[in-house]
DNA sequence: TTGTATTTTGTCAAAAAGACACATTAAGAA
DNA sequence: TTCTTAATGTGTCTTTTTGACAAAATACAA
């Protein structure tokens, strides 16, 4: 079955795209204290992949990622980063190649496929509830993964999802990580264990609050009345020219 | 001229290369109070630059970044990493081709470079004093331009170049800038010009010392005797061991 | 020997970080 | 209604770090 989606997905792929080049994003979500990846799993193959595509002739690399995650979410606007080309010899479909009926391939198909591929590693930051997950031609489903809890992926997927966390790991202090993960109002806590999840370790309360609240990029809402059995936490929004400006320039927080 | 240099270099590349992408390297030294990096002079052209090449069809692309450096630079141990891949539509050679007498050029050469080109953009960080620049077949010399005062550049190694200064400078705590920049003993205040230069900020003598020592990464040595008039300083080392764990998990001065 | 330039080291106040405590309050239980 | 629970808002105190600056040290030159 597969064969007959991936000939005629690649037809006239030869023609139409770059050559040994594809882009993979991963699509990071933040939901029920967890950050998390959207995969999709590739028809009748035990594989999970990362959303991918090609880069047609004519089109920006950006613009290939943009419609790629698009395409899986659903969503228009969107923050979306390159953060690495991985391209060891031998990266190639040869895996899948096994496993799929090659006799069922066209030549087409085939020849595009078995060659060496270079793909370029993009990280997307979606909030999750606005996600409406598609899956792609070649897949049957897709779903959030923790990021710490992945299933077995196709090629080096799993390594490219590892690399780009570290990356934003890194480089917390220059991503709009709250504007794009958490929902528009959030508390104080929820914040908080999106950076905890992020930088993996634990803070005290109240020095978060301290500090976060230092950067002045936060815009205090009315209370959260329903909820747990508990104290109605405020709600914050982020005071969105003040926290882009401190992006580009570092936020300062770690 | 150049074309019959630029025929010969791209007889075979379609058979030789990955079609479509080749490397280019910002090799970072620094000396004399600036940072500097490695620029070609094309051969009749008056575009200044960066070393590149193309990959082998069975080279992982570090493998050819690190051949390309070995080549301008003379070196064999070297520190480098990828930073970002570029690849805008119309990012071609046009306007180089406009330059030569493209009638000169064989119809392989012709072929090959009349098309749209991705470019993976790596740095390197080299001792400026152990490198012997070496220009390519398609250069007719090599320079070490401070990064703040770049001649025209050929295409957009110019952006390239700054975009991998802000990526250093970003990323500064992971990466052995003091180690792979300066000679092997050096002077507390010559490792403070060189994190001056990179952030590009003035910090205060005495505290730079502080902090710089505290993170006990540094190994002083006996005292620097020639020199100027005033109180010889103490010259230190990495301790290697030390430094190369703390770079892996962040350094922890900026 | 004295002056100059630059390094080494130290001081002191201000700011930030870390640890922790206590009062507050919404919701559910008694 | 009142009490309990769980999580929040807020404050305090100590320790650490930062920032600004100055005194002492010293290699060389005049």
């Amino acid at each position: 079955m597969i064969e007959k989606h991936m000939s005629a997905y690649l037809k006239d792929a030869e023609e139409l795209y770059l050559p040994g080049i594809s882009v993979d994003v991963v699509i990071l979500g933040y939901t029920e204290n967890a950050l998390r990846v959207l995969l999709l799993k590739l028809k009748e193959l035990d594989y999970w992949a990362l959303p991918g595509g090609f880069i047609y002739k004519d089109e920006d690399v950006d613009t290939a990622t943009h419609r790629i995650v698009q395409d899986r979410t659903g969503l228009n606007k969107l923050f979306f980063n390159q953060f690495q080309l991985f391209g060891k010899t031998g990266r190639n479909s040869s895996a899948l190649l096994d496993q799929v009926n090659a006799l069922g391939l066209s030549k087409e198909a085939m020849n595009w496929l078995d060659r060496r591929f270079l793909t370029v590693g993009y990280f997307a930051l979606v909030k999750i509830d606005e996600v409406v997950p598609q899956p792609d031609i070649l897949s049957e489903r897709c779903d959030w993964f923790p990021v710490d809890q992945l299933p077995v992926t196709f090629l080096d997927h799993g390594e490219i999802v590892h690399t780009a966390i570290e990356h934003v790991r890194r480089q917390l202090n220059y991503f709009p990580v709250g504007l794009n993960l958490l929902p528009e109002k959030f508390t104080m806590s929820e914040l908080q264990k999106l950076y905890e999840c992020i930088l993996n370790e634990q803070m005290d309360r109240g020095n978060f609050q301290r500090k976060m609240l230092k950067l002045d990029i936060l815009v205090r809402q009315e209370k959260l009345k329903t909820g747990g059995a508990h104290k109605a936490p405020f709600l914050y929004k982020f005071d969105i020219e003040k926290y882009k400006y401190k992006v580009k320039h570092g936020i300062g927080f770690i």
